[in-house]
DNA sequence: GTTCCGCATGAATCGATAG
DNA sequence: ACTATCGATTCATGCGGAA
């Protein structure tokens, strides 16, 4: 096995991005700074202004993702003064005109969202994790992110096997051959497109709380082993330290000099499995 | 209590919607027909004249709105070509330009979505339930709509599976002694803006797009006994029918004949209860 | 009377085939 | 080349008949 790169590179995304290989990327995922109208948290961008200022950085992602990548972007626009902000729907619009096609939007589905009360809404329990590609020719592992069947089979399909294993033989022609893949699908379903994780706030300091399994998901979904991912907002180091943990090599990018030791400190040499080595690259 | 007259009328809801009258109507739930590539399936409109041929039905639903009502649209833009179409984006820009405010966008988590497999997506689980008003100051009867403590989905109680439960219980903190009594005994919470309910297929009677327990919802937070409930595109009743049932009077717009037909038939006149009397007007 | 099981059926989507 | 049609794929749910 080879060894896995792990990068955590400081600076200006738009600026750092212009130093990677053009196709070299399999994987973007990020949660970006959201649009806010207060100036003074951490990357705040006006909403009148955040799609001119995300399509520069866009038109690296592109640059950088191969032909067969995915790029998997986390956002969700706010309440603002008692409306939607429609800032997200003109990035989708101003994303397409840069040449991605808009290929799925996800939704995810947070368990235990932020308490609270309004009187004209209720909580915010979803964001957007949306899907774009430069070709529809991607790579994608379904098998990778199949789930258990729902409920209903305990109660229902209790005695299938044997039916079902002979309507399945029967079906393919064949009587022999029955192979693994025919079983697990009994057990086993593929899933929709709007997750269910819940939110983690292991970390008050970083702003934008990314659990694990969001970042987990689509890479084990879009990449193989030894595949590149990139975050070019990374926080406190979420999708490089799962990266690396699933043996994917990795760059990450953070414009704040704290967020980058933050992150560092996850990304600290593991000890050495019997099979991996892992190589820190900061 | 008043009469309950509940009105279905036969007509194209762009001309039949200028014979309400001004702000008369406290809330619109509808679901219209999604464009469609195929000429020749119902109210097959093509994508890229999608918004020129909504936004006068529009400017009919705002002018016969309350400024304290609300409109509910329900609506998913359909996979074509490989990528999702950016019709329903543009919609929503084109209807806060025609004055409307963009106030919430509800998921309508469907649990038993189409099924299907294919190498460049999973199963659509989702549609958007856009909500728009007038103003600011709109109605909205939340306290209608609480669900028992822990039941986070927003569904009914049913839907919750035991994996749920137990996670949810072992995150409460107590080790045993978690018990339905004691959900019982907690006091209610507010949803979140995530709907899960499950479509309906009957295998006798006509399919209905909207399972009752959409509308329904929409019905107790935005309305009151006897306001006027108005779906243009009223399909084969199922609005009328909740409205109907629920008190509240209402008006439903269908073009085809023989939808009305269904329509009427699932209004016919109720044997009258004790409190209520239902008028029909068709 | 319950519980269990077969079956039909969905606002689906893609790729191949045909006009 | 571009569009219409068709077959294959797949899973949660309600209904109805059977055990």
């Amino acid at each position: 096995m080879r060894d896995i790169t792990t990068k955590i590179l400081l600076g200006d995304s738009k600026e750092v991005l212009k130093t990677l290989d053009d196709n070299s990327i399999d994987l973007i995922v990020t949660s970006p700074p959201y649009a806010d109208r207060r100036k003074n948290t951490y990357g705040g961008i006006a909403p009148e202004k955040y799609v001119e200022w995300f399509l520069p950085i866009s038109e690296q992602l592109f640059r950088v993702l191969k032909l067969t990548g995915t790029f998997i972007l986390n956002i969700k626009e706010k309440a603002d003064n008692g409306e939607r902000n429609t800032y997200v729907l003109e990035l989708i619009l101003a994303l397409k005109k840069q040449g991605w096609l808009w290929t799925e939007e996800f939704i995810w589905h947070k368990r235990n969202c932020y308490p609270g009360k309004w009187p004209n809404r209720f909580r915010d329990a979803w964001e957007r994790m949306l899907q774009f590609n430069k070709t529809r020719d991607f790579n994608m592992y379904q098998e990778t992110v199949m789930v258990p069947i729902g409920d209903w089979a305990n109660g229902r399909l209790k005695n299938l096997s044997e039916t079902d294993k002979i309507r399945d033989n029967s079906k393919s022609g064949s009587g022999f051959g029955k192979n693994i893949s025919n079983w697990l699908r009994r057990s086993m379903v593929y899933p929709t497109n709007v997750l269910q994780f819940a939110t983690v706030c292991n970390n008050k300091n970083h702003s934008a709380a990314f659990p694990e399994e969001l970042p987990e998901w689509f890479i084990k979904l879009f990449t193989q082993a030894n595949d590149w991912v990139l975050d070019p907002f990374l926080g406190s180091g979420t999708t490089s330290e799962v990266a690396q943990r699933m043996g994917r090599n990795s760059i990450g990018i953070e414009i704040m000099p704290e967020y980058v030791e933050m992150a560092k400190a996850k990304i600290v040499q593991k000890e050495p499995s019997l099979f991996t080595h892992n190589k820190i690259a900061v």
